[in-house]
DNA sequence: TCACTTGATTGACATTTATCAAGCTTGAAC
DNA sequence: GTTCAAGCTTGATAAATGTCAATCAAGTGA
């Protein structure tokens, strides 16, 4: 493994309390791979071997039943993935597949679990690490069960432009069949969705999507710190909860 | 606090493994306190100050968007609650009341992650806590997006039966109008989706539920270990799955 | 006993979402 | 250039879900 890839995951608040010596013991087992886009990493209901940490690429976390799937996240780097899995030493619950070339590092589980159990600090950073992957997911069932398709869209295209800086033109970072997936919606609804939202000031073209009137778009979105990871360190924050980073590390803060 | 109480929570895997003076010093400033039915013991948005643990009754935890209210979770004794935003500091992303009168445990938040930097093993164990709500949550956001109503309502008569010992006559433990926004519908939706399910050998009277044909019953659930959490320890799930608790102790497992 | 409240159910209807089929665009391969 | 495939869009229709209003049933208290 390349010393610059070591140190990029060393920042992450995952290992950054770490003593130099674990860290070292819990990379020096850790493979760096490259994989081509559409490969599978990892089914439903297998077991975990691994921690992943998504270096480059982008990766999707998907659920299946009944031969249905739904997308459940989309990861960018750096995002750890499985983490719950490998903390129980569980089988996984979603399945993992690139959506382009990436580079991914794999850590064994059994080694990170002798580490988390030897090593105070962390264990704290795991249960924190973990605690923002639920965070993330109870804002996702929340956005799910109390929002409708065009309101989801409406939040999605308002989270990514704060992520992308806050221009008047955001780029849609997967297919649009993968958007309407995370979005819990068909690809023919997610293109109405669209349209629908062309009366917000909500010009599409192709991958590029300009937002022209940000007041109505808001209003009909109503975007809310408890259902959205919308907000940049302390804006709209006040105390404890800016202190959560942002954007989160952890895997799930993206799922709209 | 009565000795017997302490007991109880100290059998809980989250507290089991720490040093005796520990557990002393986390339960010292802990109050045990009795609410009635229909309390609000915490809004969502508000700062967390204690870690909350279900002794007796009931806890709905909800979640709210735009004049609209959906419930996460029911807790039954002896479950934490808003165990992520305490480890985080964090502010509340639900709200949480009682359904009945309730017996509720609360725990300084802040004496609780002083003692979580303090004591390896606890820091292990609220990590390995988390994890598992965190896949409580994973399944139910898939049992939301993948399944329509009857399928989910179809799957909680199934799970439920297995919590309740397996006897064809189960009590439904809620209004049914929590059960509706429990599993994402309306009352009036849970109404013709119980109707429904009368093809399939579901008779209901009032709160109790008798379930005469399960084999086609299953075949329209198609219950699944990764969607519900229906298996008594080991059946059903092999190795490494099988380690996990069941019916796990943390917040979000009973989500159908 | 009798109103009265609360929760549950039912029917009629509206809205939302999914499904299926067809057509459109775009870009790569030949 | 032409062909082709993949992704996207559109329209027609069906299915699922929500809303509103009315009714019913059970339990409560005067």
């Amino acid at each position: 493994m390349r010393t610059a890839d070591l140190e990029r995951i060393r920042t992450l608040q995952l290992f950054s309390g770490m003593a130099e010596a674990r860290f070292n013991e819990l990379t020096s087992g850790a493979y760096l791979q490259n994989f081509p886009g559409g490969t599978t990493l990892m089914y439903e209901g297998d077991p975990v071997d691994f921690l992943y940490i998504l270096m480059e690429g982008s990766v999707e976390l998907q659920g299946t039943w009944n031969d249905k799937e739904t997308t459940l996240a989309i990861l960018r780097p750096i995002s750890t993935f499985i983490l719950a899995a490998v903390v129980l030493d569980a089988n996984a619950l979603m399945s993992a597949r690139t959506l382009e070339k990436s580079q991914i590092l794999m850590i064994p589980a059994e080694g990170f679990r002798r580490i988390m159990n030897e090593d105070p600090i962390f264990a704290v950073a795991v249960a924190r690490e973990v605690s923002g992957c639920y965070r993330g997911l109870v804002r996702s069932i929340k956005n799910q069960k109390l929002r409708n398709g065009a309101e989801r869209l409406a939040n999605y295209l308002l989270t990514q432009q704060v992520r992308q800086g806050g221009a008047a033109i955001i780029t849609l970072p997967h297919e649009k069949r993968t958007l309407a997936s995370l979005l819990g919606m068909t690809a023919e609804n997610l293109s109405r969705a669209f349209a629908s939202l062309a009366d917000y000031g909500v010009e599409v073209n192709g991958p590029e999507v300009k937002i022209t009137r940000p007041v109505p778009l808001k209003r009909l979105a109503k975007p809310n710190p408890l259902l959205d990871n919308h907000a940049p360190p302390g804006a709209g924050l006040t105390g404890k909860a800016a202190k959560e980073m942002w954007p989160p590390a952890n895997c799930l803060s993206g799922a709209a």
